[in-house]
DNA sequence: TATTGTTATGTAAACGCTTACATATTATTG
DNA sequence: CAATAATATGTAAGCGTTTACATAACAATA
């Protein structure tokens, strides 16, 4: 049931219906009832592809992630989504996991389908290079990324400051008497990176000095840490805290400490990463660092739509975290 | 840059370069070759909105559920993306809420935007009158259920059988000779219902009496199950097991049980449910019911595609789940 | 009443594509 | 080499809207 159709019924033309199915003014009272009944007795719906045609704008918007299935981006996606939807507008869904074609083919497909903007929630490469489809895509619409450090015409990123929250973390460590850290991250993205920055300058402004034994690289998930803490004590690394970039390795290390026979927070304290439902879920509950996700993707979602509306928006800003301390230091 | 404007600059037709676009055949080589070109310097995209306006067919899925950021939900939603766009489809996500009039709103805008089919994940009402928005959906496009029991024209269902999940967890318990038995969940859904029944049955079958102190409704997440043994132990309930609908909810209750001073599972045994990344960060780690979503995902996959495709698919299927024994029982 | 100004409605083009059909070109056959 | 078949290309309509512009209807003013 088409906008011709409903116009043949109600003896109108179609700019009429056009007209009374957007709410315009200038339609005389009775001509408007005698559309909206016909309106109801077919169920007209709409048909947004043709308005959007028409209009330039799907009220769409292309959200790229590497895994839903992580709980910090599902968290970011759905503050996305649902702050997006009180506007109007509907948001696809991309796992791209971490292929830089899979990403690339995704950006082309969002394109062709004429998202109104694009948001990249944690998954830009470190090497600019490898980015080149972002550029691209900022030449049509805009973008903006979470925890990214992109720059250029179009592109907008909301990043939180990674670096001072692993920062304070490690001097809370120091403030409660502990000299042995050990910092347990699971990918270089750029997040990542500032994490370790974070670690470094903590260290080195207590005069400690982080050795590359106490910087180490594991699988994400629980397993890493898991397997972290193996390795660390297979290799006879002294440590009295470890610090993570992410609460699942921090659970995992509470697991294989506790098969170690070492008590947490006696023994070794733990600081996790994310503020997540996991962070509640181990005993003790983890102490972690809050990256304020909602925030940051309010943040995202307002800078987007604000460029959309063709406000000015500065081109970066930044989210301050936060030490959450519990049980396990 | 449009299909006219190619066609201009490569001296053909757009019916030629539309041809070219979609690699039909009956184009002579030179001719492709030189659109090619010229597609290629102008770097021309598509307009898949125009594309889905002539077709009738956006190869987009709606996709319904009340919040990504549950993790079970989040496994569906993302096995259904991933094989999705294999078959070169889209996903909009829609995080309903439990509010039956976002339901109604967004499966209204779904059918505006001309969705080929709609999967509802968990987002099914008990009473089939609050259902009414899914079977008016149906009558237009395909939708799919997990873990819904609605029947009709155009609508499909795949179910986990959570009721003998629960019965097996129930049976486990009792050979391992525990007598009093407690149930935690946290929703009335359709799931939660079907594992009430199972946890009835498997009390009964083993000539005990699930009695109303025995059944308790809680609040969604950890909170809910620690809050769930305070009021047990407030209100003197005997149990030497707890199984719950959730494994976050046996989290709550280890945590709990721990403050309490009793050990895991010498004193009490706990069984979770879904088999989650929570049930491996709890210590001890959690028994639990694997409710495979990830294959019912893909199984209400495959149901939408062949749908779409025309082919014949059988109104409703199940997927059996499995007892995932760890050290809380 | 003729004139002007408002308000309501209609007509037709445009959005960017696909595709049935018509036509032009080339190859195949007797 | 003409007749026919096969292949390649072009034309135009249609997908379902919005909207600029034209026109009609009506009210207000001189």
């Amino acid at each position: 049931m088409n906008i011709y159709e409903i116009a043949k019924k109600a003896g109108v033309s179609i700019a009429t219906v056009s007209r009374v199915v957007n709410n315009s003014p200038n339609v005389k009272p009775e001509t408007r009832e005698k559309v909206e009944a016909v309106l109801k007795e077919f169920k007209y719906t709409p048909n947004a592809i043709a308005r959007s045609l028409v209009k330039r704008a799907t009220n769409t918007i292309g959200v790229l992630t590497s895994d839903v299935r992580d709980s910090y981006y599902a968290s970011a996606i759905y503050t996305i989504e649902q702050k997006f939807r009180k506007w109007g507008y509907n948001v696809i869904l991309c796992n791209t996991g971490l292929e830089i074609e899979n990403k690339r083919e995704y950006m082309k497909i969002m394109l062709q389908k004429k998202v109104d903007g694009i948001i990249l929630v944690g998954s830009v490469f470190r090497e600019k290079s490898n980015n080149k489809h972002i550029y691209d895509a900022a030449h049509q619409v805009p973008v903006v990324m979470l925890n990214g450090d992109l720059t250029g015409k179009n592109i907008y990123s909301i990043v939180c400051d990674d670096e001072t929250g692993t920062y304070k973390a490690v001097e809370l460590l120091f403030s409660r008497g502990h000299r042995k850290m050990v910092y347990l991250y699971d990918a270089d993205s750029f997040s990542g990176m500032a994490k370790i920055r974070g670690f470094k300058r903590g260290m080195k402004a207590k005069g400690l000095i982080p050795g590359s034994s106490s910087i180490i690289k594991v699988l994400p998930g629980v397993m890493g840490g898991y397997e972290g803490v193996e390795r660390l004590d297979r290799e006879d690394v002294k440590y009295t805290a470890i610090l993570t970039s992410e609460d699942v390795i921090a659970a995992g290390v509470l697991k294989k400490l506790k098969e170690a026979g070492k008590k947490v927070p006696r023994d070794v304290a733990v600081i996790g990463y994310n503020n997540s439902q996991v962070s509640l879920c181990t005993a003790p509950e983890l102490s972690t660092v809050d990256n304020k996700v909602e925030e940051m993707a309010a943040g995202a979602v307002q800078i987007l739509y604000d460029v959309l509306r063709g406000k000015d928006v500065p081109p970066s800003m930044m989210v301050t975290p936060e030490l959450v301390i519990r049980g396990s230091c």
